[in-house]
RNA sequence: GCCCCCGUAGCUCAGGGGAUAGAGCACUGCCCUCCGGAGGCAGGGGCGCAGGUUCGAAUCCUGCCGGGGGCACCA
């Protein structure tokens, strides 16, 4: 039984004392069960008639007495105590937490999933880095947290577009044109330009394709386009090898000629919040909580940067998006306001149709001392560096692993340390160890159990009671997870609950062994624990592909 | 000056109002040594400070202190 499904329960006897007249309440839309801490509290836990206790307008432990009358009839429940002010605490019955084993592995890779975002459709846009240069170490956070969060947003049941937006209209381009058209003279980095080794590099990729080009007077506006295409190229190649794919890459220069920017004013005029000044064009986002009114049109004509992420936003909304996810640096936190305060002025909801998450910086250590980052300065560290250093897998759980509110540190020591150290090691030894052991099994001719058939009753020993709890809790991880945007917390779970307990299982090598030994028969507990470790293995698999991380079966 | 994030064990970090605040690393002492020793168990040590809300605060609110990041008719 999981959490979630003694919840049920638990307002089924809430509903059930109400209909009796035991208790004046409204039946709560939810209830919060949780695993104590302490294992005298059961093996789960309720707040419910502590919440309940002021609408009922009784004593928290006189409310609890009630529901527990109730719940001590539910199916799977062994006993129900009222402890401390009022929580009521639940044993299982064996078998009712022996099933859990049974609905992990009849799930399959599907066990986790849930509907909380059926129909809805979410455009995740993340990385979105200046196609100037290679991906240095902070886009590289938000493409490991980015796709993990978009895939717990699918395995909630939303249809998510991974986007990328690609910022090819600014100066900057210009200078990065620049850069390369100087590099492949051989002259030095202008002004203002950019000076990595890559750019020499990307220069003579632009020559193979038009050699003659040094000669021609369009040179700069070749090495504009051209460029450009050896930016992405690179930097599609760089992310997909990191296993994250965008659905769309789209291009900044393109709204111009598309129209969204002529359409977005329209919009935004509508709605009544556009007007002139000083010869410019003013949205006034202030109506809506930012602390300034913005230009989208500058006095000489031009249009803002703030105009194409306008337009930008509305396309968005146009091409059906219920949600627009903007995962954005720290250095961009103050855009969140005027992003808010955009969909507000063109009629949205700010608190539902958009989403700003921010992401702290990454600090990359090395010998102890901070790696200073600079695509201008060329003394970066990139994508293909991190992979390199560490490995897709590595990099990849170690960055989503943290939340991105706190700074994260990248010991670039540790990290490429491919030890215990690093938590990564950790999670997939666990399921490499259920592997090899499901691998054991199939060699001693042993088969896989159907999981109906199974006596889950004998799945008896503490250490695997506490095993299949973890299991149980994946589910709301994932729901929470999703919910909350916050993709770390199915890291820590792995870590904590499941790698954890699947090692100390596998540590009562007396008490809870799998494989016969020698020519021992083989017994129907050993054919629970193999399901066990069959559902172990599949819980593992499930989690660390959310975050992108493979589940190897050898290491 | 204003805005955002952070402050939890020696270090790196979890803790979406609940019971005795958790992991990893490091340190100390044990266990397994024949399903993979890349493992397990135990111990010491912690919520920056001060108020407030609440039956209950690491968590929510206010102020202060400390660290990081940011303010544009740049992109």
């Amino acid at each position: 039984m999981t959490p979630d499904q003694l919840g049920a329960a638990v307002r089924a006897a809430v509903a059930a004392a109400v209909e009796a007249g035991e208790l004046a309440v409204e039946v709560p839309a939810e209830v919060a069960v949780e695993r104590p801490r302490s294992k005298d509290h059961g093996d789960y836990a309720t707040n419910v008639a502590l919440k309940l206790a002021k609408a009922a307008g009784r004593p928290p432990r006189e409310v609890a007495e009630v529901v527990a009358a109730r719940l001590r009839a539910a199916d799977g429940v062994a006993a129900v105590d009222v402890a401390g002010p009022g929580f009521l605490n639940v044993r299982l019955a064996e078998e009712a937490l022996g099933r859990v084993a049974v609905e992990v592995v009849a799930a399959g890779a599907g066990y986790g999933r849930n509907d909380a975002l059926a129909g809805t459709a979410v455009n995740v846009e993340f990385v979105s880095a200046n196609p100037t240069g290679p991906i240095h170490v902070g886009g590289v956070r938000w493409a490991a947290v980015g796709d993990a969060l978009a895939r717990l947003l699918e395995a909630s049941g939303a249809r998510v577009t991974r986007e990328y937006y690609v910022n090819d209209a600014g100066v900057q381009i210009d200078r990065f044109a620049a850069s390369l058209l100087a590099a492949a003279k051989g002259e030095p980095t202008p002004e203002d330009g950019y000076a990595g080794a890559y750019v020499g590099e990307w220069a003579q990729r632009v020559l193979e394709r038009e050699p003659d080009l040094l000669e021609r007077a369009d040179a700069l506006e070749r090495f504009r386009v051209l460029g450009l295409q050896v930016a992405l190229e690179e930097i599609r190649g760089a992310l997909s090898s990191f296993g994250v794919d965008f659905d769309v890459w789209f291009s900044e220069l393109s709204l111009k000629g598309s129209g969204a920017v002529e359409r977005a004013l329209d919009r935004l005029r509508e709605q009544g919040h556009v007007y002139e000044s000083d010869g410019a064009v003013w949205l006034r986002t202030t109506d809506f909580g930012d602390d300034k009114d913005r230009v989208l049109v500058k006095s000489d004509g031009s249009g803002t940067y703030f105009l194409s992420d306008a337009a930008y936003y509305v396309d968005k909304r146009e091409r059906g998006f219920d949600v627009c996810l903007y995962m954005l640096g720290a250095d961009h936190h103050g855009y969140v306001r005027r992003l808010q305060a955009l969909a507000a002025c063109a009629g949205d909801d700010p608190e539902k149709n958009i989403e700003v998450l921010i992401g702290q910086l990454v600090n990359v250590l090395k010998d102890g001392e901070p790696v200073r980052m600079s695509k201008r300065a060329g003394n970066i560290l990139t994508l293909e560096d991190v992979v390199e250093l560490t490995g897709a897998d590595a990099a990849r759980y170690t960055l989503a692993r943290s939340s991105t509110d706190s700074t994260l540190d990248l010991d670039v020591d540790l990290v490429t340390r491919q030890t215990s150290e690093n938590p990564v090691f950790y999670v997939q030894y666990a399921a490499t160890r259920a592997a090899s052991i499901l691998r054991g099994a199939a060699e001693l001719g042993i088969a896989e159990p159907d999981p109906a058939e199974v006596d889950v009753s004998l799945l008896a020993h503490p250490i695997e009671g506490e095993l299949l709890k973890a299991l149980a809790e994946f589910p709301h991880v994932v729901a929470t997870a999703a919910q909350l945007r916050e993709p770390h917390r199915v890291a820590r779970y792995l870590e904590e609950k499941v790698a954890k307990g699947a090692q100390r299982w596998f540590d009562e090598k007396v008490e809870c062994r799998v494989l016969p030994r020698g020519d021992d028969p083989v017994e129907p507990v050993h054919v629970a624990r193999l399901l066990l470790w069959r559902a172990t293995r599949t819980v593992l698999e499930n989690g660390l592909r959310l975050l992108g991380v493979s589940a190897p079966e050898r290491m």
